[in-house]
RNA sequence: GGCGCGUUGGUCAAUCGGUUAAGACGCCUCCCUUUCACGGAGGAAGGACGGGUUCGAUUCCCGUACGUGCUACCA
């Protein structure tokens, strides 16, 4: 196939962006990127029950926090549009007459109670060959009724005609060759009673129009396949059929089911890209932005959930990744989703960002907490505490006593070391830092050194009381340097307070 | 139930018939550090099972088991 590449990612906005979603719309932008071709954004919004005000919106959004833009979509144009479904209704029926007119589709007019009591004969009955003809429809119903029906506006739906006894091969990507044998196939719905086209009549008849020329989609779409491959054919645009991949699934962590949106709450952490509110409930669902992710992190790692280049080499740039990725590398099998290695990712990139952009990114958790923060101060504090953050959400845990005074103080910890020398330390020490005259993390600490040779106690009965009056708790970066940048009234003010409290 | 897909340590995974079966995350130990992390050194932990093919199978084939997906006028 000589065509231009065009991929598409076809989501349906029906909510969040989870992450296989986000992965397979980054397999499409490195392909396509690799190969020099299109990147297609198409809105699958043809089950109006489920369609949810904003998603198309936020799936753009998501994409672009990913650094994965589409060069097609609703917003960012393009010459095969519209971008979605619901506005190219008119194309589908059109499509879906032509089958029927050339024997591959008919009219069903069987109502709901009707398919129920089909399937209530024998549960695993499916519309299908051995049933059809027993069925309402226009393979059984004289042609005068089936136009009468069709005058009179009956509903009714249009349905495939699978061809029984034959078997269909197509080679997947990923997976190779794969065949199905057409007798076990149902006659799939392809027009609703609507006059909105199901998903297997919308990718092959938007697919064949947008020239799509590779398509990528979940591995949940491999029973399905044969009637896709079908509807190309009896379309007649087998010539111009994408080749496929069905891409692994997602799993989740515990247990081996696709991960939901239920795993994340459940086990506390992200599926969505970016936070997503659910209109209908209110409800919001926090994403791997809002909990402090970084993109190209984020884009990492999701790449390395089903893929690797087949060296050790294990953090890539979003170039890289163009570079070395390759669909024969993509794994067959599911992989689950490891919250603690994601985190590792962010970790990785968090130490290689340089200061400048971490306390442009680190800002917004601080300032949640204690308001407007300024430069200076975010400056002081991210070099010290940035090697033990994973996450953005970090630093403030990891730096909150830079900022305010910490609320709740280990004071069993202080205890065990407390007597009445250090006591008598800390109140001597108190006296000594108002005399001192260069407020630094180095006078700081000399003032300290001195005073603990001059009472000749043991510096480490002292450190840890201090740390915990300090900070709050048994972690943080060196004493000296924190109270070198949170000054000289705060540690006294620290002092005093614990001091007398314990 | 039927059909499809899959199966290397707890997790991500390398190996494209011959290896002491890499590496990473996590876990454990030690070092560094008068806190905690970072960093460094080390450790425990793996080919689902049964048949073939072959001089030789983790690797190729078949079967079984297990898992998972689909089986809607949802995608």
């Amino acid at each position: 196939m000589n065509r231009p590449v065009r991929t598409r990612f076809a989501p349906s906005p029906t909510g969040g962006l989870h992450l296989g979603g986000v992965r397979t719309a980054l397999y499409n932008f490195l392909f396509t990127r690799k190969h020099g071709g299109t990147f297609v954004l198409r809105i699958e919004d043809t089950d109006q029950t489920r369609f949810v005000p904003g998603a198309e919106e936020y799936i753009i959004k998501c994409l672009e926090w990913c650094g994965i833009t589409p060069d097609e979509s609703t917003t960012a144009g393009g010459n095969y549009g519209p971008y979605r479904q619901s506005e190219r209704k008119h194309l589908y029926a059109q499509y879906a007459q032509q089958l029927v007119a050339a024997g591959h589709a008919y009219y069903a007019f069987d109502t709901p109670e009707e398919l129920a009591q089909m399937r209530a004969a024998n549960a695993n009955q499916q519309y299908d060959h051995t049933i059809r003809m027993q069925m309402r429809n226009s393979l059984v119903l004289p042609d005068t009724e089936v136009a009468t029906l069709l005058a009179q506006g009956v509903p009714h739906v249009i349905r495939i005609k699978m061809t029984p006894g034959e078997t269909l091969t197509f080679t997947d990507l990923i997976r190779g060759e794969i065949s199905f044998d057409t007798s076990l196939v149902d006659d799939k719905v392809l027009l609703k009673a609507d006059g909105m086209p199901t998903y297997h009549l919308a990718v092959v008849v938007d697919d064949y129009l947008m020239q799509i020329t590779h398509a990528f989609r979940g591995e949940e779409w491999l029973p399905s396949a044969p009637v896709h491959l079908l509807l190309w054919e009896y379309l007649g645009w087998k010539e111009k059929m994408p080749d496929w991949a069905h891409l692994p699934l997602i799993l989740k962590p515990d247990g081996y089911g696709k991960l939901s949106k239920r795993d994340g709450q459940r086990l506390g952490f992200p599926v969505f890209a970016m936070n997503w509110t659910d209109p209908a409930t209110g409800e919001t669902m926090t994403g791997f932005c809002e909990r402090g992710f970084l993109p190209e992190a984020f884009v990492n790692m999701l790449a390395m959930l089903g893929w690797n280049d087949g060296t050790t080499q294990e953090i890539f740039s979003l170039e890289e990744l163009v570079q070395a990725f390759s669909l024969e590398r993509v794994h067959k099998a599911g992989a689950k989703f490891d919250f603690e290695k994601a985190k590792w990712f962010n970790q990785q990139y968090i130490q290689q960002a340089s200061d400048d952009v971490l306390v442009l990114l680190v800002r917004p958790y601080i300032e949640e907490h204690v308001g407007e923060v300024t430069d200076e101060l975010l400056w002081q504090v991210v070099p010290l505490i940035k090697e033990r953050c994973s996450l953005l959400a970090d630093f403030w845990d990891q730096g909150h006593f830079f900022f305010k005074d910490p609320e709740t103080i280990d004071v069993d910890a202080i205890r065990e070391k407390w007597n009445d020398s250090t006591q008598q330390f800390f109140t001597a020490w108190l006296e000594a830092l108002d005399q001192l005259e260069v407020w630094s993390a180095e006078s700081v600490e000399r003032s300290f050194n001195e005073l603990v040779a001059a009472q000749g106690i043991k510096k480490g009965a002292v450190m840890l009381p201090l740390r915990i009056m300090l900070v709050g708790g048994k972690y943080g970066p060196g004493v000296f340097e924190i109270a070198g940048v949170v000054g000289k009234e705060a540690v006294v003010r620290r002092l005093r307070r614990n001091l007398f409290s314990v």
